[in-house]
DNA sequence: GTCTATATGGGGATAGAC
DNA sequence: GTCTATCCCCATATAGAC
């Protein structure tokens, strides 16, 4: 019953051990809730092990985002490159901006399957528990990849003001990021009626909501809004 | 640099005092991370006072959690009643359907203004860092009122499938819930262009945002979906 | 690199005096 | 109802033998 499901494999050495564990168990209990003590058993590692590799177990968190956040924005920018390539010089459609954003997220995990998104619930459970540290990850590395996105996407709407490219984007970015931990909720609260476990159902209905969002008219400009810093 | 901005007053019983205390630090450091030391040197109480009035700690959590949902629900219940009485026989529209729902909670807190979003900050915080135990409180709290606006949704929508509704309220939750823990990294990732603590302006387009994902065309039907309970 | 043993500090809960 | 003192659990990290 404290047992993963999949074994991590013997062959794998001590590092890689770890991480996968670690990654596991972050996803399913939460990074505070989680010793390092859990994962070195469940990893069968001398519990010393962690520090010696990684030299705490933030350090350890650190090295595990790395390790799947390098590899999926390089996916994203190429699914953007080959869409900019298949439209010449029209701007990429905001359907497409946003598969190339999407897809390699929820693609993300140990190659030969990740099929419960442990990466995926990995990061909303964080960027809920530990926003702080989340955002220095962001800083290293989400700005530029942001940025290429934040562009395309006033390419496909150019009459939309940037201040609301960002709400917007800032919307799509949360519900991708929480889609993973509340599907459970979904399951509950339709009775079942839908079908959680279908990641592309999943991954075409945030697609579709989050560009028809994008339609939506542009909020009251108030008072407040005057003193903004547009440029 | 420890202390409560506003610190909890004196006059306040025992009971009140930790209550007031555990929101704030539940809501801004989480409730795993929040130690029952804590709150008490905070609240100014003894550490056995918890547990004498509560019973545990998550004892705790479950009566603040219920003192702040049950007016929250109240106030939801008169407010979707209200636009049915102005709209009559026709269907309340979505917007307005919405504007019921989450008009309650960014209002929800203590009363003379909970200005910091304490009470959804930590709503926010708990589906991620306890989504098991949130799930719990969800059906004893929300059952009844999704009910009643999942039903207000299909009148303003009858052409929408029952499953869509399903995932587009559960879009619509999700993005309610971690608006507030997400908001710092708006601030930063739009370069300070986006007003983040006006709570009026992101209600709007929250709401606006919604309904627009509202108006999504339907994900394709595929052969899974074509298995389920659809009465 | 790997292990055991331990240092050091924290947690939730409770017994029992007042 | 409130307090102190304490039980017993667990955590991260490291020192030092192998």
């Amino acid at each position: 019953m404290n047992n993963l499901s999949k074994t991590v494999p013997i062959k794998m050495d001590t590092q890689e051990r770890i991480l996968e564990t670690a990654e596991q168990l972050f996803a399913r209990r939460g990074f505070e809730t989680t010793s390092l003590r859990h994962i070195t058993k469940e990893a069968r590692v001398n519990l010393a092990a962690v520090n010696y590799h990684f030299g705490s177990k933030e350090g350890l968190l650190k090295e595990l985002l790395r390790m799947r956040i390098v590899p999926m924005n390089e996916k994203r920018r190429s699914m953007l490159e080959a869409f900019r390539f298949q439209n010449s010089t029209q701007p990429v459609p905001l359907e497409n901006v946003f598969e190339a954003f999407l897809r390699p997220f929820f693609g993300t995990g140990s190659p030969g399957g990740d099929s419960e998104g442990l990466f995926l619930r990995m990061m909303g459970r964080l960027s809920a528990e530990k926003p702080g540290f989340m955002e220095s990850i962001y800083q290293e590395h989400f700005r530029d990849i942001q940025e290429l996105f934040i562009n395309a996407i006033k390419e496909a709407r150019p009459n939309l003001r940037e201040e609301e490219v960002f709400w917007r984007f800032h919307f799509a970015l949360t519900l991708m990021l929480s889609s993973m931990t509340q599907r459970q909720r979904l399951k509950i609260s339709s009775h079942g009626r839908c079908q959680t476990d279908d990641i592309e159902g999943l991954i075409e209905r945030l697609i579709a909501f989050i560009c028809a969002g994008f339609q939506s008219p542009v909020a009251s400009e108030n008072s407040v809004a005057a003193m903004g810093v547009l440029s």
